[in-house]
DNA sequence: TTATCTATTGACAACTTACACATAGTGTGC
DNA sequence: GCACACTATGTGTAAGTTGTCAATAGATAA
C-alpha cells in the first residue's frame, strides 16, 4: 500500500483508466509483483475515500466489461500529500544511508 | 518494520546498547513515534533470526535489569543486505517523483 | 507511601498480504 | 459445438503484521 496507492493516483492524474491497464502501468514503476486482486482491493478503497470514481466502459471490447477509474479533485490533493510524503520517506531513507556510509569510512582501516 | 529493523541494526553496528538507549536513538533518525513495545518486539525477532544476540547487563543502575543486545556476523550481512533495499526502494521514489515532476511541467500552463 | 523515571513485556483487536479460486465475455483452432 | 487462451474483475480466507494499551518491576526522591 505504501508505493500502491501514490502510483495508483499518480498513473490516473495523467490519464483515467481501468485496471487491467493499471497494472501495466504500476510495472513501470516497479510495481510488477503486485497482487491484481490487491490492485482492485485498493482502487475500491480508494473509491470509498473518494479519491476516483468509477463507471462502466461504455464501449466494450474483448472480455467483460471494464470498470474506468478517474481522479477526483480529493484525489489529486491526495496526491500532492503523498509526493510530500514520500520526500519525507526518501529523507529518511538518505539519513540512515548517509549515517552508515559515514560509519563505514570512520572505521576504515580498522580491523578487529 | 519497514525501517525499523534497519535503523536498529545500524545503531547496533556502532555500538550495542539495550532497549531503552535504542529508542532514543531511532528518534535521531526521525523514527520517534515508534512505540516502545515496537522496539523491543522487533529486537526479539531480530535474535530469532540470529542477527542480534542478547545479555542481560551486569552493573545495575537505575531501574529493572536490562537486556543488551550486540550485533552478530549475520546481522552485519544483513545490514549490508537492508542499504541496498533501501538504495532500491529510493530508486523507485525517485521514480515516482520524477514522473510526477515531468507531468506537472507538461501540464503547465494548461487550464481545464 | 506516593509519585516518577527507567526498562521490559504481554494481550488483543485491527489491519494487511498472499494465495487460491470464482466469474464472465471474446476470439481462435479443430 | 467444444476446448482453450486471453482479457477483465472480483471474493474468501488463512496467516502474518501493526498499533494500542496496559501490566510489571526496580530505583529514587518527595
Amino acid at each position: 500500500m505504501r508505493f500502491l496507492e501514490p502510483t495508483l493516483l499518480l498513473l490516473l492524474h495523467q490519464s483515467s483508466g481501468h485496471g487491467y491497464t493499471l497494472i501495466d502501468g504500476l510495472a513501470s514503476y516497479g510495481l510488477e509483483e503486485v497482487d491484481t486482486s490487491a490492485v482492485y482491493r485498493a482502487l475500491r478503497g480508494m473509491e470509498e475515500k473518494g479519491w476516483v470514481v468509477s463507471s462502466w466502459d461504455e464501449k466494450r471490447t474483448q472480455g467483460p466489461p471494464r470498470r474506468v477509474y478517474r481522479l477526483t479533485a480529493a484525489g489529486d490533493e491526495m496526491l500532492r500529500w503523498w509526493t510530500q510524503d514520500l520526500e519525507e520517506t526518501r529523507g529518511m531513507i538518505d539519513d540512515i544511508l548517509g549515517a552508515y556510509r559515514e560509519h563505514m569510512a570512520e572505521g576504515e582501516g580498522e580491523h578487529h
